[in-house]
DNA sequence: TCCGGTAGTCAACGCTTGTTGGCCTACGCT
DNA sequence: AGCGTAGGCCAACAAGCGTTGACTACCGGA
């Protein structure tokens, strides 16, 4: 492994606050000298750690959703566990969240969740889904029903998707989800 | 009525090439100045008939979205038309890709996404759905599933559902929107 | 035919942005 | 103790932004 630099404290901290700022702004108004100002150093230092602000937010949105292997367990639970495990995985940090504000606007963000998706959410899919060939095209199924949540939720706020509890939302979403997955093509 | 202006296709012009900008880059990187030469006209003038960049965007994101009235038909169909009905309206014009870009980095784009939905999804769904108090969580419901596929179709350009064709997509949408506007609360 | 107001251009402003290079400081090894 | 070097700051840059005000051209009614 790579011996430990001095700097490690003062890279962190700018990652956390480009995650931070990118998550609540977008790329075009998450500025690299917010970003510097709320980690408390000089701007600079991001070009020097980073590169540029292309290098810093493909550094900062560096994820790994940590779907569980779906094979294991009871198929009819399948919907379920997913919803829960995206709704914990967003609520935990702001990256997915940055992930889709940046997305949005901007080419390398959309790129970035397009291999996120196809790369994680793609093989857990392939191993649960009737016919191995049908598996990206229910893969863009859910991941439309969970993105779309998470943009009334997160992003857009709409009232009464906020309000709704968990378990609400949980009952609601995972029938939907189970079917994309597992149901014959209608 | 008021009396047509010598301007007004200027003003057109500008409309248009702002959706257009709105829609293809977002709020920030649509420069005032690139709708301009878009439209063949002075930046100024823009200034001159919408008065800043935010009275634009509003001018830009009016819009009807012309729902049909589902009460009238059959209540097994519902879900199908308002699918159709919203991928006929999302490939029309530019405006609500253009909504959704500006929403998500914005927060007036957001208010103004936000309102579309409830004056205008808001009353159809308390017509078809079982309990009135119910309508606003299932119509928050229904814009999660249409946003999210518009998200990935139109915005993240996800390819399998880029190339998923309109019947294909009805079929797999149709009943999720069928079951939250209509079905037992689960 | 004159004349007022509308349509439009032009040049500039103040500001913010990403990015750069030079300079200082202080740690940690020998 | 001395010194190289990594960590950090400061000041400046060119470019692009939204926005403004002064100026010209021209159409239409009197």
């Amino acid at each position: 492994m790579t011996t430990a630099r001095r700097s490690d404290a003062t890279r962190a901290a700018i990652l956390e606050a480009a995650r931070e700022r990118f998550a609540a702004d977008g790329y075009e108004r998450a500025t690299i000298r917010a970003i510097a100002r709320e980690a408390g150093i000089d701007p600079s230092m991001v070009m020097r750690y980073y590169g540029n602000k292309e290098g810093l937010f493909a550094a900062a949105s560096e994820i790994d959703l940590a779907l569980p292997a779906l094979g294991a367990l009871p198929s009819r639970h399948i919907g379920a566990v997913l919803v829960n495990h995206f709704l914990d995985r967003w609520e935990r940090d702001d990256v997915l969240t940055g992930l889709l504000r940046v997305g949005v606007t901007n080419e390398a963000g959309a790129a970035r969740m397009q291999a996120v998706f196809e790369e994680q959410l793609g093989p857990v899919t392939l191993g649960v889904c009737p016919r191995p060939e049908e598996a990206p095209a229910r893969a863009a199924l859910v991941a439309s029903q969970i993105l779309g949540m998470a943009l009334a939720r997160y992003v857009l706020r709409l009232r009464p998707a906020v309000d709704m509890d968990r378990d609400e939302l949980v009952a609601w979403l995972a029938p939907t989800v189970q079917r994309y997955l597992t149901a014959e093509k209608p």
